[in-house]
DNA sequence: CTCTATAATGTTATATTATTACATAGTGTT
DNA sequence: AACACTATGTAATAATATAACATTATAGAG
């Protein structure tokens, strides 16, 4: 069984490219900046952003399809997520979310549901665009 | 300009099946079952679909790429949209939303965000299943 | 009424995102 | 060495979504 601290070759270099990016990235985008360390194919690059969706260490962005590195070290635990997502500079921003993840587990609890993550999605204008 | 309650005919075709279905459905699968009534192609789904998303009418689930009838008439105002999502059996449920609303509008002005709407999406286990 | 602008529709092709299926190679255990 | 198991590599294809363009319907303006 795989620990959590050590990842695989391609786990690292799929790891290493979202980390250094400043915006989030596609699947087939990170597919392409790798072909040079020798992944050459799609499930190569989907494994890899399974396992670490799986381990908290990135987050998909479902509305865009797109995968950034987790900026709280907290979502190791919950794997809970937030983003802010501006609508016209397309940045997108992971909230901390430790009060709202509070919030939220307590909403699930309440309408009888075992909550175990939650994925949140803000749409606007951020800060500079507003 | 076409007026929020006068839906097309391609929109009332999608909107009906949508409505009449006990789960989320994707936009093939809506396709395949609207054949019949003279819809042929993808792009005449989707349009319908944008459409209806637009006007609060349907959501999108965007974890499942699927679609869901709105549950609450707030929603065509905010169309904000909260799911709670049972990885045993895959049920959808929306959320009355008018309190979680309420709270995280106030924190995306808190974070600085001009808001506009959000998607949140709950997962772990039902009623039922847990 | 009829002209015109716009929205809606229809159609073909293609782009994008994701998975299946199977073969090969490494890794640790007994 | 034999084994179970994880990870990797590869080809093919499935599933989701959009681009581009032609045609038809509809509502107002004159």
């Amino acid at each position: 069984m795989q620990r959590q601290q050590n990842l695989t070759k391609n786990q690292k270099i799929v790891l290493d490219i979202i980390e250094k990016s400043t915006e989030p990235l596609k699947a087939y985008s990170i597919l392409s900046n790798v072909k040079k360390k020798g992944i050459n194919a799609p499930p190569q690059v989907y494994r890899a952003l399974d396992k670490l969706v799986d381990m908290g260490k990135i987050h998909k962005i479902e509305s865009k399809n797109a995968f950034v590195a987790c900026q709280n070290s907290n979502c190791k635990v919950s794997k809970a997520a937030a983003f802010s997502i501006c609508e016209s500079c397309e940045e997108v921003t992971e909230i901390d979310n430790s009060k709202i993840s509070k919030y939220l587990s307590s909403f699930a609890d309440k309408i009888g549901m075992k909550y175990k993550k939650y994925n949140l999605e803000f749409f606007g204008l951020c800060k500079k665009c507003k």
